[in-house]
DNA sequence: CACTCTGTATGAATCGTTCTACGGAGCAGC
DNA sequence: GCTGCTCCGTAGAACGATTCATACAGAGTG
């Protein structure tokens, strides 16, 4: 049976008080050595566990965090999260992940779950607007860093990676490569990240000053392969004369997945279409033709936000920081200059 | 300020007992409408969030359930943590995951980390034995359901795949093919899924029955990209004449990796050399040598073990059960016959 | 011997919620 | 008017660990 072993029933077996039980699970040097001892001895002969929620309940306060990002799936976000395990977990915290899969709906449903287990902190990768979320997180004493997004001024610390810099970087390859017309492809939702990456894309055409150059705004479903092969589809669909002869895709996923999409419809890349991704995953360098990508920091991303979230929960005079990080372009074999006009054009399926 | 208002000042705000405050927060239909709306008006006002600890403390129990998986950077991984997800969130369970990080140090952390929260129950994908951990989480009656591994008979339910046969349906695919020197590429790690899938190529190859034929074991550091580049360079590093024609890894990163590190050293995929992986991540079939690979149905066994575990928890009499799912091979275009003696040879860097 | 000081151990109060036993009000039936 | 309901609401005892004020024993000091 046993069931539930609790802090009394080590006592009794040890013939000691509750309250040395306790000392010896937490400041074991107040307590004499054999009776130490004694308790660890009854500890671990009657299985006994501590109940974490009660100490949280006395503590009011758990020595958890949590972190929520917008897609388990995609490497770059566990990349984030590993980052933050890093610092967290050297710091005695233990971190939990957990999904919104872009949806508000269920990352106000995990805020709300983190709230309520009064965790030390969350760290989150905001879908849409925050401010309110982030305003009642505050309130219950819960630290906030905001992941890959920019806080507002004095909401919140952040760390965030310099989208629109990444995006004019890509755009900016491509143009010098001599492409005029270049998709943008982005998803349906509306993640700061990506219009950001859309404005880089603009800023580079702006800059970049030439007659005739266009960008041309593609939609995928969603953020994903799967979202790439239907971009790809799009982008086969248009009629030639306008068709782009080269993306930069918001995500590697969108990238990698038009880069399959098509390959198998007979579009050779880079021969006959460049694609530079972002974020520069490990499945980018892997790609048999090795993505180009706008390589983020992920993984000190997720440090540097546990650092600041360890700063803000230390209690210690603390200003809210945003902190900008770089990005780097990685040239690889998906992007070379186009085709000129005489060249056989790409086979249609 | 605000700190924390609890039960109490809501009771007191409203004008109510607490008892009647926790009515309205659990059993809504046993209050009078308007008695409620001003407890709703109270909370409200007060920025109410309810204290989970306490809750938890006093249900003995909370809602919420554990994912421990060997590496969550690999998305076969999250994708089984999503099925869980499908299935424990429509139960109303709320699912936190863990990355153990193929550490049983790391696992064994995290079991503790979940047993103190009492969590309702644990999925787990093991690394190396676990029956001590299983035993433990059960004797606080916490529900434990093991992933992508067979359990014991008896000792827990249990969702796996069928990894022999699903590597000698890996291998058969290649001997069919013509190869007769076939390497078999796993990790330093002893997890039992490698471990059967190696089985399933030693049985594969007993049941071919060719003289000469030979299985050649090669380990990489871990089973991720990286891995897989290091596999590769090790192979290279054969003398020619005993060199394989395919290999057979025991994941899509490890392939992958492989694929990459072999088309960059120029040798062909599948021409030169084939190349079958396992798991079937959506990256395979993205990749632009799209990838033959066993695959296993992630989404089934997270929700399939979902299932189980909510059985499980539920109280009811309760067998524990071990189902074993199928695995099917998709054959794309890393695989073919091997070069004839005559064809030239891969070129070395 | 009286005193203080130090090192240990104790016991009760506390955290915020849930839930059970109970009570008062209103109503029906006799 | 009494009994037996139902409906709503209340009071207070749990749940298990932590911590603080306190007690006590023994050593050291004068």
């Amino acid at each position: 049976m046993a069931g539930s072993v609790n802090i009394k029933d080590v006592a009794r077996h040890a013939g000691v008080s509750v309250g040395t039980v306790s000392n010896v699970l937490n400041r074991t040097d107040r307590v004499r050595s054999d009776t130490r001892a004694r308790v660890e001895a009854a500890i671990a002969e009657l299985h006994f566990v501590r109940n974490e929620s009660a100490r949280q309940l006395r503590a009011q306060r758990s020595r958890i965090a949590g972190v929520l990002v917008l897609d388990i799936t995609n490497p770059f976000f566990t990349e984030v999260a590993r980052g933050v395990e890093d610092v967290l977990g050297a710091a005695g915290l233990s971190v939990v992940l957990c999904d919104s899969d872009t949806d508000e709906d269920r990352q106000d449903r995990y805020i709300q779950l983190l709230t309520e287990q009064r965790v030390q902190g969350v760290l989150v990768v905001p879908v849409g607007p925050i401010d309110r979320q982030v305003t009642r997180l505050r309130r219950q004493g819960i630290s906030v860093v905001l992941l890959d997004s920019e806080a507002p001024e004095g909401l919140a610390c952040s760390v965030s990676v310099d989208d629109v810099g990444g995006g004019r970087s890509a755009v900016q390859h491509l143009l010098a490569l001599g492409h005029r017309r270049v998709a943008f492809v982005g998803g349906k939702g509306r993640e700061s990240q990506v219009a950001d990456r859309a404005k880089g894309a603009h800023v580079a055409f702006l800059q970049h000053d030439e007659p005739g150059a266009e960008l041309v705004s593609v939609t995928a479903r969603a953020l994903t392969i799967e979202g790439g092969y239907e971009a790809a589809t799009q982008l086969l669909g248009m009629p030639e004369a306008h068709r782009p002869t080269a993306a930069f895709c918001s995500n590697d996923l969108l990238a990698l997945g038009m880069l399959r999409e098509l390959s198998a419809e007979g579009v050779s890349v880079p021969d006959d279409f460049s694609i530079v991704g972002y974020d520069d995953i490990d499945f980018a360098a892997a790609a048999t033709v090795p993505l180009s990508s706008v390589r983020q920091p992920a993984r000190d991303l997720g440090q540097l936000a546990g650092e600041l979230l360890l700063e803000e929960a230390s209690g210690l005079a603390h200003e809210h920081r945003q902190a900008v990080l770089g990005t780097e372009l990685v040239v690889r074999a998906s992007t070379a200059p186009p085709r000129r006009k005489s060249a056989r054009r790409a086979r249609r399926a």
